[in-house]
DNA sequence: CTTTGTTTCAAACAATCGTTTGAATCGCTT
DNA sequence: AAGCGATTCAAACGATTGTTTGAAACAAAG
């Protein structure tokens, strides 16, 4: 894939594609995107994936690396990363972080979509292994250093996972059961300060957990 | 639909098909699922699916109507709606009852998974739509219920509508993100044990967390 | 047994899809 | 201008899919 990595600053084609297909994927998921509906969108011949990716597989490992790296650019860890910040403070901006990146519904946004349809339902690619391992394990490392700054010790290490997937179940929620929420309470999340409430929300629902358990002796 | 739904009981054929077709929609999704691979699963010839239900989609929207049924024989709400017993226990069976569902890797899990598919990746049937409003609904209404006693008044609806989202949230996690726990921490819902120890946690962080944001002065 | 309606079946159909193919075009170098 | 490699293209290919079709088999009633 060197080669390849090489290659994308000076391939418009090749760039084009990338796009297209980071859209076209997290709308429709790999099965249901098409070849086809890629290559009209980025208004390239359908060979092109074949000659530029040498599969529909492969094109899709990539868009999931590209999206990880360009999700990470603009929805950056850094605020949440930042020890001299209180953990609440950290809470808050990783919650606000990872909701964005379910609920921008611009280009960008499609990143966090592809991520978590990958997550809910791998494709055979193979590709999600890699993305875990060297990029999303660092974010869960951010996440459980902030979680156990607010419980203190006394929590095994399975515990400690079980409530950092209470805080980022709460923010995944927004993009899985969209079409509920749609459905049932639109109102939520229908400006930006709406969704900035929803963080709000989460954020304090997750402090207040947090801390609450804090306090008791320890295991829940 | 009526005339289809006097028909089940006695029909062998259609009984097999609903229940191949709620193992294979629950396990590939509508997309995915085949005809033919769910008739070779009930073992009948591809035309059933015609002759008996119309479509694929056709038998989607049965086998969602029929999955949601049975789910809420195997795991009933009962207790959950159970006001002489206090919001704390009932929001415990209410996690615990939600959560069987994601993790229930019996035939009778397939139910949750299947709901939990159609939620974050809605198909062109317009299934959703129906399930939403008979039978989703009066279990959201189960969990305001236990909300409102738990935080007290001074909630705005929208608020309130994000903390049963918070909560509902951390259970659908272990369905949506499966592959990803299945790869970090698999031992967190390896046993029977472990999964009750999981639901205990969700229970515990969120009773915490509402009890909290209840003392005080009511907007989070 | 005949008639009628129901159910099942195998084959066929039309559409879709990712991929391959070989020619044409393009771009760069000498 | 020629040569070479890179890129794009339209057509074709083989596989898959949901659905249709008409015949065969089955079941029930008279």
């Amino acid at each position: 894939m060197n080669a390849f990595n090489d290659t994308p600053c000076h391939d418009p084609t090749r760039k084009r594609l990338l796009q297209a297909a980071l859209d076209v994927f997290a709308d429709k998921g790999f099965r249901d995107a098409t070849v086809r509906e890629i290559c009209a969108k980025a208004e390239v011949n359908a060979a092109s994936v074949n000659y530029h990716f040498r599969s529909k597989e492969a094109l899709y490992s990539e868009v999931l690396s590209f999206a990880y790296r360009e999700a990470n650019e603009r929805y950056p860890y850094t605020l949440a990363s930042d020890a001299s910040l209180p953990p609440e403070v950290r809470l808050r901006h990783f919650i606000g972080n990872l909701l964005a990146r379910m609920l921008d519904d611009t280009y960008l946004g499609r990143h966090g979509k592809l991520l978590a349809r990958e997550i809910a339902d791998p494709t055979p690619t193979g590709a999600l292994d890699q993305v875990i391992e060297t990029t999303m394990k660092p974010h869960c490392e951010v996440l459980d250093g902030i979680v156990a700054e607010l419980v203190g010790p006394g929590y095994s290490e399975a515990d400690m996972h079980r409530l950092g997937l209470s805080i980022v179940g709460q923010c995944l929620m927004y993009h899985h059961s969209r079409s509920l929420i749609d459905r049932v309470c639109p109102e939520i999340i229908a400006t930006p300060e709406e969704i900035a409430n929803t963080a709000d929300c989460i954020a304090h629902f997750s402090i207040a957990a947090l801390k609450h358990l804090a306090t008791k002796d320890g295991r829940a």
